[in-house]
DNA sequence: ATGGTAGCCTTGCTA
């Protein structure tokens, strides 16, 4: 039995962020990282940099948007590109790979807005796949985590102002029930087992002083399988990388499983 | 106060 310490970050360029990250890595000692955002095609991502760290990447990406990696310890195995459901969506959104029993996935869920556009839709269908692989996850009885930036906040609790937000994509009903489906698939928000208290953020928008100000959002979110929730011994959101200069919008969040 | 900031194969788009 060992203990397996698994974080998620959307790092808004993993170019513009490699310090922090390098410094992240180093002072946190995660086994497995899963990145989102990273704005930078596969093959230019700062491999060499993360390897002397002591990490692995396993990335898909495109130029400017999108983009998700896994970093980790140990090389991953059984590698999954691309959120299963729907083969003609080319935008670098999941990536998924297996780490002995252990699987774990990192997803860049689309922001949705504005919600009268076809981006609304888009993410509406793109929730509706990943319920349904997790479906097809749950059947194989394993220790999982869909780790990643949901662009949803479950409930008014995860909102500095929950009025101001009521119409955006993020808090809008069909979001909130399609995240609420997968809960109801077996699958457990693992910071809300260890911090039931409200207004807890991971991501505080550049503008207007709303980190200064403690006025974020809860988006950022590490969904465990059943077998992973009887495993968890610690979650919680580091907000130091988001007091940096020049720091991403997002700051991690991390979960600790006993293996 | 109808703005503000950050990143990018930048002059607009996405967030």
């Amino acid at each position: 039995m060992s203990a397996v310490k698994i974080a998620s970050w959307n790092v808004n360029s993993v170019k513009a962020r490699l310090p922090h990250l390098l410094a992240f890595l180093a002072d946190e000692a995660p086994d497995v990282v899963c990145l989102q955002e990273t704005k930078c095609p596969a093959a230019d991502f700062p491999r060499l940099e993360l390897k002397a760290a002591g990490y692995t990447v396993e990335a898909i990406g495109q130029p400017a948007y999108n983009g998700v990696a896994i970093l980790s310890r140990r090389p991953a195995e059984d590698l999954l590109s691309g959120l299963p459901g729907d083969s003609a969506d080319e935008q670098a959104r999941y990536i998924e790979a297996s780490f002995g029993e252990l699987r774990v996935a990192s997803l860049y869920l689309p922001n949705g807005n504005p919600v009268d556009s076809d981006k609304f839709p888009y993410k509406l269908a793109w929730m509706d796949r990943l319920v349904r692989h997790g479906e097809r996850l749950l059947e194989r009885e394993i220790p999982f985590v869909l780790a990643g930036d949901y662009n949803v906040c479950p409930s008014d609790d995860d909102v500095y102002d929950p009025v101001a937000w009521a119409g955006d994509a993020l808090c809008r009903i069909e979001s909130r029930d399609r995240f609420r489906a997968l809960l109801y698939l077996g699958l457990t928000d693992a910071f809300r087992i260890f911090h039931p208290e409200a207004h807890r953020y991971t991501f505080w928008d550049y503008q207007a002083g709303r980190w200064n100000r403690d006025e974020g959002l809860r988006i950022d979110h590490l969904l465990l399988s059943p077998f992973a929730t009887d495993r968890v011994a610690a979650c919680d959101i580091d907000r130091k990388p988001r007091g940096k200069e020049r720091a991403s919008d997002h700051t991690p969040i991390w979960c600790e499983l006993e293996l």
